[in-house]
RNA sequence: GGUCCUGUAACUCAGUUGGUAGAGUGUCUCCCUUACAAGGAGAAAGUCACAAGUUCGAGUCUUGUCGGGACCA
């Protein structure tokens, strides 16, 4: 770093930066909002990454936006709360402990047992999670340290139980005998929405069950040929005249002669599909459950947890499902019974979580009710107390809850929140006794009971054989721990909750909920949820149903969903694929060496691996040059539309990244031109300012209005291009430019304060336009820009993330500036194109003389003499009078609205050249005019456009006509 | 089967209430001019998927066709 600290360094280093400013921002407590101020608050609470990951794109796109929410927010001087956490999630970081014992230990989770298997995860947890926190750092989430949460620690814990135990005795939880999605490899129950559903090429098996008694068969059609050993009925259409007289008959089960299988008539069975004839297996089909349900029928769970046939299915016990299929097929070939197959698409339904087919399968376990919460919910929208961004997906929302079903939140893992029910030992004799009074099918129980089995042993029998109401007459939901207490008395359940359950309460257990805290009190709702659509359902839903429950208003005012990030050619990022990037390599940059040797450490499947790592090496021959957090964020925001993907390709970050280190020279060369001595306040040169100040501070305005537009409605990508075109289209290649002239020496003192006020006044505006999208390199400019840092002090703000986000002044646009600027612009531009066109050397240097009647034209063309010919390489400039002007012939002339241009070039030129360039031009100004021409020549146009319309194109047709003529006056004295 | 999104320059995408298409990248030409070659100057490039309709006027609104994608059954 030079001593003069006016200076800065030839290049910008992200990496020293960022720490720094991180570190500062933090040890001044910037981030803390102010739980006893009656301030407008904006309050985000981070959706919690999954501790067993670290984070990815993805995440980095969420981490950017809402910190730019948020820091623009705190800039516009809100209240403003970032609230960080992370999240256990229950079956993944289960499993992948899991995965880990068994490949370092060769253990399960069971040699360990419950409570050391938990300390595992714990230490799993500490050790990912730190590692996810220093991500966040390093992206530069301002977020509030001091309120760190995790789904599980003790003030979240308190949280769900209390919920739970609320909704226990509310009656909207319910312990029950439903159908389940199984997912048979991490062996526990799934929600609907952690199953996938994937089209799979399959087959329509078809094969015969002879009616009893009769000579006639009814043939059913099935995907899952197994599943007819749970069989036990089958279904027609009740107005279906082919099979009008078998309805009631009772059908054979080629294995189990004794079992019933009767045909029943219901309406849900589509006549065209198959053959008309559906099989009822109740215990292993959604459908299938209803219409047992309606019709009575025996459910055969036919299923061991392993998804292998137990002891239901005779013969093929002990079979996978897989094998028991084909040998289910065989036989049913051997007894004759098979009668054909056809090709077909069906759905098949995958475990989001391990990938393996999930088995619907009868189940007892914890449901919450949907419909009351999504009434709630629905009408959060509805009412728009809640807006979904983009708004398309409200319709969706809507749909959902209107066709909510119950929520299986019970799962059979260790690793979650412990469901807070206690069987209460001491009632459950009576509970089987009362079942047996009954005539209930417990006689399972009745009969432990009886032998006098151990009480542990009985509620086992008991809770999987009484019925729901039974069962739930000795269970007890409990936020205090009744085992603890009355160790003699209680059992806890052994199954914890579904993730999202805790996930579900996120935005007031955070805040200390069900204790009326005063950050509960003044931080709820929060402003904006800000997460990927792939969680609405999961999440966002969850949230509003609970919070629309438990503290009366929904959790937040807007719902902003943002795109998927994906690889370059639009596929999802995956570490299958091998196409992950870690943010922070792009941050820090890797090279490719180890960008490969990263990659395979990833689950790549071996044989994809070589082609993979070919395509690293060509899409990174060089690695990845480091970004910074910045370059990052401002690609992300400059990507960030409305679309439904991201397609972020790494390359273009550097494209980015030259911005800032634009902006970084930009500022490099104000500090360096900059007078002695202090630089005064924009506002007291306010008299002094000359048309090109007047014109960039108009345009700064311009910029400021959209950044604000864009960050109010949720277009970053608009504010990222405001932001870049301002900077380098306008400031750098022209106000720069410019003030070349009005720095140099020859230029008066006054004038050099002037341009040193302005310049300082934009860069100042500008790094707080950015610091949203760029917190660390606007920081660190913002603090170097002289007098700035002492003047905001004044007001004790001490850092450009505290100081105001910059709104538009009224007084300083100036679209006289602008128009007239553009004169300027518009010569300098020509005299370029037609130097280039003409083919004269890029040095060049010319006499230029322009042909202007227009006198106040040629009042600004006179006031920017120096500076034109300095940007437009002349050695002269002569302002003409176009009619006494006498173009000589060997000249390069050209023509604009208000002005014509000749270089006499005696000697440079070539006239078939200049001849073949005006003819080109003319051409395309002809177009222009015809166009105009035919719109204005018709009646209804002029007769019914509006007046100003019709006027605008009237006079553009004049002045393209004009041109056009004086095109053509050049070429005639060409030839 | 239901719902939704989407098709604009070679690529990635903007395009407000309808007024005659823009940006970044890439390509081509020229230039190391002392803030920046991660730079500067200039240029070429689009039947706005297709068709019909509404309108003086359609990328924009309506309908249909075709292509791409997502979610829910």
């Amino acid at each position: 770093m030079s001593d003069d600290n006016r200076l800065l360094d030839k290049a910008y280093d992200p990496t020293e930066a960022e720490n720094r400013w991180y570190n500062e921002w933090q040890q001044a407590g910037i981030f803390s909002p102010d739980n006893t101020s009656k301030e407008e608050t904006y309050v985000i609470m981070m959706p919690p990454p999954n501790v067993t990951g670290s984070l990815h794109m993805g995440h980095a796109l969420t981490i950017t936006i809402q910190d730019m929410l948020i820091r623009y927010h705190r800039m516009l001087g809100k209240n403003t709360l970032y609230l960080p956490g992370t999240d256990h999630a229950g079956i993944a970081t289960q499993t992948v402990v899991e995965r880990e014992l068994m490949r370092t230990e060769k253990k399960t989770r069971h040699d360990l047992g419950r409570d050391a298997f938990l300390e595992r995860v714990w230490d799993w947890k500490e050790k990912n999670g730190n590692t996810i926190l220093k991500q966040l750092r390093t992206i530069g989430a301002s977020a509030d340290w001091d309120r760190l949460r995790f789904t599980m620690d003790d003030q979240c814990s308190k949280a769900v139980k209390e919920a739970f135990v609320r909704m226990w005795n509310d009656d909207l939880i319910y312990r029950g005998e439903r159908l389940v999605n199984w997912d048979p490899k991490t062996q526990t129950a799934l929600s609907d929405e952690e199953v996938e559903h994937e089209e799979h090429d399959g087959e329509m098996w078809r094969f015969a069950y002879p009616v009893k008694g009769q000579d006639k068969e009814l043939v059913v059609a099935t995907t899952r040929p197994e599943t007819m050993l749970g069989d036990t009925a089958v279904a027609v259409h009740p107005e279906d005249e082919r099979y009008q007289d078998l309805v009631g008959q009772e059908l054979a089960h080629p294995f189990f002669p004794e079992r019933k299988v009767v045909v029943v008539a219901d309406d849900y069975v589509d006549r065209e599909f198959g053959t008309g004839a559906v099989k009822i297996t109740p215990a292993h089909d959604p459908n299938d459950f209803e219409i047992g349900q309606r019709h009575n029928l025996p459910m055969i769970n036919i299923l061991t947890l392993e998804a292998k046939i137990n002891e239901n299915g005779g013969d093929f016990q002990g079979q996978d499902r897989y094998e028991a299929r084909k040998n289910v097929k065989q036989a049913i070939e051997d007894a004759g019974l098979f009668r054909g197959t056809e090709a077909i698409k069906h759905n098949v339904s995958i475990s989001q979580r391990s990938g393996v087919v999930v088995e619907p399968m009868l189940s007892r376990q914890y449901f919450v009710k949907g419909k009351p919460l999504a009434d709630k919910a629905m009408a959060a929208i509805n009412s728009q107390e809640t807006r979904i961004i983009p708004e398309s997906w409200t319709k969706t929302w809507n749909h959902f809850m209107t066709n909510i079903r119950d929520w299986c939140i019970s799962r059979q893992l260790w690793w979650g929140h412990r469901i807070p029910v206690f069987y209460d030992l001491n009632k459950l004799q009576a509970a089987i006794e009362e079942d047996a009074a009954n005539k209930g099918i417990a006689t399972e129980a009745l009969n432990a009971l009886k032998a006098g089995e151990s009480s542990q042993t009985l509620l086992q029998i008991a809770l999987t054989s009484l019925s729901d109401d039974l069962v739930r007459s000795f269970s007890v939901a409990s936020t205090e721990d009744l085992v603890a207490t009355h160790p003699d008395q209680y059992v806890q359940e052994e199954d914890v909750l579904d993730t999202w359950f805790s996930s579900g309460l996120w935005p007031f257990s955070t805040l200390g909920w069900p204790e009326n805290t005063d950050d509960l009190k003044t931080f709820y709702p929060g402003a904006v949820l800000e997460t990927g659509f792939d969680i609405l359902f999961f999440w966002v839903a969850r949230m509003v149903m609970m919070g629309t429950y438990f503290m009366g208003d929904s959790p937040f005012k807007d719902v902003y969903l943002h795109a998927m990030v994906r690889d370059s050619q639009g596929r999802k990022m995956s570490k299958s694929l091998g196409n992950t990037i870690d943010p922070l390599d792009v941050i820090g940059g890797i090279t490719l060496d180890d960008l490969v040797s990263k990659t395979e450490t990833y689950p790549v499947p071996e044989k994809l691996l070589p082609k993979v790592i070919k395509g690293l090496k060509k899409e990174y021959p060089d690695g990845i040059p480091s970004s910074g957090a910045d370059g990052l964020r401002f690609t992300l925001a400059s990507l960030s539309g409305q679309g439904r993907d991201i397609k972020l390709s790494i390359p273009r970050v550097a494209g980015y990244r030259a911005f800032l280190n634009k902006i970084w020279n930009a500022t490099r060369f104000a500090l360096m031109r900059l007078p002695e001595g202090p630089v005064a306040n924009l506002n007291e040169v306010r008299d002094d300012l000359n048309l090109a100040d007047r014109w960039i501070l108009s345009q700064l305005q311009e910029a400021i209005a959209k950044a604000n537009h864009g960050m109010s409605h949720y277009r970053f990508d608009e504010v990222a291009n405001t932001i870049y075109h301002f900077f380098w289209n306008d400031f750098c290649d022209w106000y720069i430019e410019l003030s070349k002239s009005s720095l140099s020496d020859e230029a008066s003192e006054k004038q050099k304060q002037t341009t040193a006020s302005v310049l300082v006044h934009v860069l100042d505006e500008s790094m707080r336009l950015l610091h949203p999208i760029c917190p660390f390199q606007s920081e660190e400019i913002w603090q170097k820009l002289p007098g700035i840092k002492e003047h905001w002090a004044a007001q004790n703000i001490h850092f450009c993330a505290r100081a105001p986000y910059p709104q538009k002044d009224d007084t300083l646009a100036d679209s006289d500036a602008v128009t007239q600027m553009q004169w300027v612009q518009n010569a300098i531009t020509l005299i370029r194109n037609t130097r280039q066109e003409s083919g004269l050397p890029a040095q060049k240097k010319v006499p230029v003389h322009l042909l202007v009647s227009n006198e106040k034209v040629k009042g600004v063309f006179q006031d920017f003499h120096t500076e034109m010919m300095r940007l437009a390489l002349l050695t002269e400039l002569h302002l003409e009078d176009p009619k006494s002007f006498e173009t000589p012939k060997y000249a390069a002339t050209n023509a604009s609205e208000n002005f014509d241009l000749v270089i006499p070039l005696e000697g440079l030129i070539d006239l078939d050249a200049e001849r073949s360039r005006l003819q080109k031009e003319i051409e395309k100004v002809q177009k222009e005019a015809l166009g105009l021409g035919k719109r204005l020549g018709n009646e209804k146009f002029v007769a019914q456009a509006p007046p100003e319309v019709v006027a605008q194109a009237q006079q553009q047709h004049q002045l393209l006509e004009e041109k056009r003529s004086r095109l053509e006056a050049s070429l005639a004295r060409l030839s």
